[in-house]
DNA sequence: AGCCAGGACTAAT
DNA sequence: ATTAGTCATGGC
């Protein structure tokens, strides 16, 4: 379905894609540099300034074009960040066929996860605990912009920087950190960094564990626990049965599965989302917590799921 | 003013 | 093996 890598080094390309949903895939949460305006998404993705738009085209297709700033002949980086190139289809059906997923599907159908570099991934949900997703960008965009690499831009856009890298991070203090809002995640965020730098720790190493040995691996990191590392295993490193469970996934949980029950406990909720979800957990995780944070964050808001 | 945010860690049961 | 308290900070 992918449109042909041209040979033509260029500064456009665009994609004809079956279900796919940019502004819930960029807006979910999973990544925290893209920011909308009236008709596109703009962020950066290994070192690359990208404006991305996407249009209905004939029943279900959708045109997803990319702009660069600087030509490229090889598409696939790109391709496969968005994950253009997923069967979404064969994920969706092995959903559990059930009310609370099947709205989650109807409200937020085309949602994708993307294939993020480990060490952005890692370092920005370091960032995420005890965070709102809007403080989280602000977060990784002082960082970016104050310790990253300026990258080039279109004439007249705003300056960008890359995220910077672990080196990059090692070199500049806590205090540096601390001053772009990291709070008391700066010594987490420096001490990565510090292992990966002097090779202690490394990231491509992991992606050929197993998941238990890859959790194990990233868990063994502070600052890091269960569900920083399962958003990282899930969004970088794209293992299906990592499920991370957040207080929005608890919540959506504990409210759409067990609504008799008084209270549920956390490890109740953890065996439960092991073992309901399928191979594909982590997908359907993704559709509860879009689903869950824009439709039902209203419902619960004005208290009207305790109206019966 | 008080509570919550894509938690993790430690100490106390 | 589960449960509070603490951490830093901003939004509502």
């Amino acid at each position: 379905m992918p449109a042909a890598t041209s040979g033509e080094p260029g500064l456009t390309q665009a994609w004809r894609v079956r279900d796919y949903a940019l502004g819930a895939t960029l807006g979910s949460g999973q990544a925290f540099r893209w920011y909308p305006d009236a008709d596109a998404w703009t962020g950066v993705v290994a070192g690359r300034w990208i404006r991305l738009r996407s249009t209905e085209a004939d029943d279900g297709i959708v045109e997803v074009t990319a702009t660069l700033a600087e030509p490229v002949t090889d598409w696939t980086w790109l391709e496969r960040y968005l994950a253009i190139d997923e069967n979404l289809g064969a994920i969706l059906g092995t959903f559990p066929d059930d009310e609370p997923m099947r709205a989650a599907v109807a409200a937020c159908r085309g949602l994708r996860l993307l294939r993020q570099e480990p060490w952005e991934c890692l370092a920005s949900f370091i960032c995420s605990s005890t965070k709102q997703i809007v403080q989280i960008q602000e977060i990784v965009r002082l960082l970016s912009q104050r310790c990253g690499t300026p990258v080039k831009v279109p004439e007249g856009t705003l300056p960008q920087a890359a995220f910077p890298g672990p080196t990059a991070v090692a070199s500049v203090g806590e205090a540096a950190l601390r001053a772009c809002k990291l709070g008391f995640r700066a010594p987490y965020v420096l001490e990565a960094a510090r292992r990966i730098d002097r090779g202690e720790l490394d990231l491509e190493a992991i992606r050929r564990l197993d998941t238990p040995g890859a959790r194990a691996a990233l868990t063994a990191l502070p600052g890091v626990g269960r569900k920083i590392a399962d958003c990282v295993l899930l969004f970088a490193y794209g293992r299906p049965d990592a499920f991370p469970v957040d207080v929005w996934i608890q919540k959506a949980l504990a409210r759409l599965y067990f609504p008799r029950a008084r209270r549920v406990t956390s490890k109740r909720l953890l065996q439960f989302s092991e073992t309901h979800f399928g191979p594909h957990g982590g997908y359907a995780q993704q559709y509860l917590f879009h689903y869950a944070r824009t439709v039902l964050g209203r419902a619960w808001a004005s208290g009207a799921d305790t109206a019966d």
